[in-house]
DNA sequence: AAATTCCTCAACCGCCGCAAA
DNA sequence: TTTTGCGGCGGTTGAGGAATT
């Protein structure tokens, strides 16, 4: 079953644009606008996915995109956008006009992943590896010692390539107690349990600064004082570099 | 000069969220 | 409330050009 395909495939024309579909493509937009890409390609006489028509105005022919290299600026925000909003490349996109989420994946994939790992930092967690490495490893042995010594699952986190375990808020206090990430077994009447979005570098540098987290920020709706993360700062971020989304949506 | 490998990036695929029916 | 279909997104692929052997 599935949903039914957004164009008949057996009259459609598929790989590269030729340039009279490109300037079919570009005289029908100028004519009647974005709208409806599937009953788009009938109309500008395309033998084309509607789709395949959306990306390729809004990846190549738009007439606002920025044409040529990226400079060092725009590789700076890019890692720093990518550190607190991961692969969110049409967020990212929007931070930076005249770019396009598909150029910045590509740029990312093909040029920064490379450059931040030749300096030893790992482009997912954007922290160095080594220092990665040590933070897996001590994680891992404090679960061990602190919890329970016949869980199965302790050994998991140190093996899989994810952001390292970090407190609860609850937890933080007298009771040391790491979790892995993953892993939800609380059973209670209650919205899910969220980690934040992962944090820069700067916050594992000390141990213990983020005493609490307010509801609102749990369930990323709200911002309140009371609360560690919340506040403003660069692109929604407070000194504790948590991200408000709401902030980095494009208008 | 030819063969091979590497790199880039445009394009495709499949999934998801949302709104309309 | 459920189903359907569109727009949008992120991951992946592969053609073609560049670099290397």
């Amino acid at each position: 079953m599935g949903r039914s395909p957004c164009c008949e495939k057996a009259h459609t024309n598929k790989g590269a644009w030729t340039k009279e579909e490109d300037e079919r493509l570009i005289a029908y937009i100028k004519g009647h606008g974005e709208r409806c890409w599937r009953s788009l390609p009938k109309a500008a006489g395309l033998f084309r996915c509607g789709k395949s028509c959306r990306l390729r105005w809004i990846n190549y022919l738009r007439p606002d995109l920025k044409r040529g290299n990226f400079t060092e600026e725009e590789d700076e925000l890019i890692i720093n956008l990518h550190s607190v909003l991961g692969n969110k490349w049409s967020l990212i996109a929007a931070r930076l006009p005249g770019r396009t989420d598909n150029e910045i994946k590509n740029y990312w994939n093909t040029h920064i992943r490379r450059k931040l790992m030749s300096c030893g930092i790992d482009p997912a967690t954007h922290i160095p590896l080594q220092e990665q490495k040590m933070k897996m490893t001590i994680s891992f042995v404090e679960g061990r010692e602190e919890g329970d010594k016949s869980s199965s699952s302790s050994g998991s986190c140190e093996e899989q390539s994810v952001w390292p375990a970090r407190r609860r808020p609850e937890e933080v206090g007298e009771k040391k107690q790491w979790i892995c990430p993953d892993l939800n077994l609380e059973l209670c009447m209650s919205p899910p349990f969220q980690l934040p979005p992962p944090l820069p570098q700067v916050f594992f540098e000390e141990p213990v600064m983020r005493e609490s987290f307010c509801f609102n920020c749990r369930l990323g709706v709200k911002n309140s004082s009371e609360c560690n993360y919340c506040g403003g700062g660069f692109l929604g971020l407070n000194s504790g570099a948590v991200l408000d989304y709401r902030r980095l949506e494009t208008s």
